[in-house]
DNA sequence: CGCGAATACTTCGTACGCGAAGTATTCAGC
DNA sequence: GCTGAATACTTCGCGTACGAAGTATTCGCG
């Protein structure tokens, strides 16, 4: 009976080539960003901004999947090149709005790259049908995921 | 003719899914690392000595897909708490072997968490087809990416 | 043998990335 | 309308994470 060392190192597979395709992914983002003196997360941050608009740093946090505190710091440094402004809300002073400068504007036209570029092209190459199988597979295990982190944060109380 | 953007919306939500499941995975292993007063590389370097036993600065910047002068650092500190020590090769003095302290030994076998544990227990949920399918796809995936590296690389010379 | 290239690792400077604690502002309930 | 809880953001300390430059050692080849 060779199926659970077997189905074992199946999962293995997965999980190393998912963190293959991410962390390739990443590398490339970064290094194209490099080429216009960016580092990825600011990258992803100017592309963000000129598709959405002016965001707040929680909005621009969650979609980044980072903490308030990182952006912050990635914040200054971006408004200390003269990429971006931080703008008070009238409505709300607590909440602080980022917005592109033209110079911050500019350099998002200048690069064609999205972030995780690569790992979009190369899905891009699948058949339709694997596409579906995937997204549908992954969607399963995330809805799992979901479920598990939220059974943990309840269980915590 | 609705295919072109429909495509392009499941490719945004496998890419996002992917960074999901990854960041989600991370941050809960570095949670469970906590516990024991660990951070999440330094879990996954012990494990791994615990595992293959001795392995030199490079093996080991290779498993966990980080640089030399990353790991360099993330040893410091584990030598600094008495977790690991460095040994230097007799056969070739350039290399250094990092080798669990019994203090890290221990810590090792305290720890049921495997890297990336979350996603290993969600992924063995799936049915049989799917992990086929999964491992399948993404497998392909790999391979393509592995090739528009390999060009870049050649390209640049 | 001898010496230039390659390899293994370290050091340094900069940028994330996080959690805990702090500040300012708004909200909720009385 | 007052006050304690909640929210938005910042600050701080520490640990990655990387690339470039530096050191020590080994390899390759004439």
């Amino acid at each position: 009976m060779l199926q659970d060392s077997d189905a074992k190192a199946e999962l293995d597979a997965i999980v190393e080539t998912i963190v293959y395709l991410y962390t390739e992914s990443r590398r490339l983002t970064k290094q194209a960003a490099r080429e216009v003196g960016l580092t990825g997360p600011q990258l992803t941050v100017i592309k963000l901004l000129d598709t959405f608009g002016d965001l707040s740093l929680s909005t621009l946090s969650e979609r980044i999947r980072a903490q308030n505190s990182t952006v912050t710091g990635i914040i200054d440094r971006m408004e200390r090149e003269g990429l971006v402004l931080r703008e008070r809300s009238t409505s709300d002073r607590r909440v602080v709005y980022i917005r592109l400068t033209p110079k911050g504007r500019q350099l998002s036209k200048d690069v064609e790259v999205q972030p995780m570029e690569i790992f979009r092209d190369v899905l891009a190459t699948l058949s339709r049908d694997d596409t579906k199988d995937l997204l549908r597979i992954l969607s399963k295990l995330q809805k799992r995921v979901r479920g598990l982190v939220k059974d943990r944060e309840t269980e915590g109380r």
